[in-house]
DNA sequence: ATGTTTGCAAATAGTTTGCATCCAG
DNA sequence: CTGGATGCAAACTATTTGCAAACAT
């Protein structure tokens, strides 16, 4: 339950920006902010539109760049998978992805005992379930490789 | 290992079909079979790129839809999120997803026996491992209501 | 002062829709 | 024949890029 912006949860952010050398705008304190007391699972434009009300001059596009600057940070996270082109899949055994979030590769893999996952009472009492799938997320080693010949 | 189509993959294919009154076509044939030999978790536009070789004549809408139709009869499926505008997540804290699939809603839940699910040796070599969390998919239950009411 | 960040506009990419024509049943 | 399917084009939506002006440090 985080809806109430205590002074440290700034005080956290500029020191983030900071290590990050990035610098502390107000446009970039508005995202922060609205960022803390999201629920859900907003888009950029969602973030857009409330801050809108009381950043009158805020443009889209730093919004959705910062928020893509936070996901950099490592402050927030990408919703796996959106934001990209659809991607089908042709598996339809039981089994799971692991995601690359460099290059974006998706591969299946399989694993026993990812496959009779119980599904807690809540979700089955509001939802009806058709599919049940563990994402693990990391960096493929093609991808290390590349970013340490990089540097 | 599906990587050789056989007669009896046709013909399944063909009953499906007949079964959601859906026509049997060249085009839908095309797709279905460069659907059946892909790996890996093809675009719209990937799929499109391999069948032009063939058919030449096929238009990349009917390859679009084509696929969404499949997903429809429950042929493939569409990788979670793919395909919708990128949302961000601000929950940092371990957590997972249920996600409605009609109204695209995605909802977190905790649920401490998914939290320190074991990773498969396989996976740390070839990843280095961010994320883990579990995705479920599903109808919630107001879309399931809505769809009833529309019948 | 100076290098980053912002806001705007334009470019690009991905997806959807409308419609005339075509073809499977 | 006839209704569903296709191909094309246009409309939308989402995302990215380039750049001049503004601002934080």
């Amino acid at each position: 339950m985080k809806k109430s912006i205590e002074k440290n949860d700034l005080d956290e952010f500029i020191n983030k920006c900071k290590s990050f050398g990035l610098k502390i705008t107000p446009q970039r304190i508005a995202i922060y902010q609205e960022v803390l007391v999201s629920s859900n699972h907003p888009s950029a434009e969602a973030i857009y539109r409330n801050i809108k009300d009381t950043h009158p001059n805020i443009s889209f596009d730093t919004v959705n760049r910062t928020l893509l600057t936070f996901a950099d940070m490592g402050l927030i996270q990408i919703v796996e998978g959106s934001g990209d082109a659809r991607r089908f899949d042709i598996n339809t055994e039981q089994h799971h992805h692991v995601r690359c979030t460099k290059c974006g590769s998706i591969t299946d893999f399989y694993w026993e005992k990812y496959n009779n996952l119980e599904i807690p009472e809540e979700i089955h009492e509001k939802f009806s379930v058709n599919k049940i799938r563990v994402v693990i997320e990391g960096i493929c080693n093609s991808c290390q490789l590349s970013s340490i010949s990089n540097e």
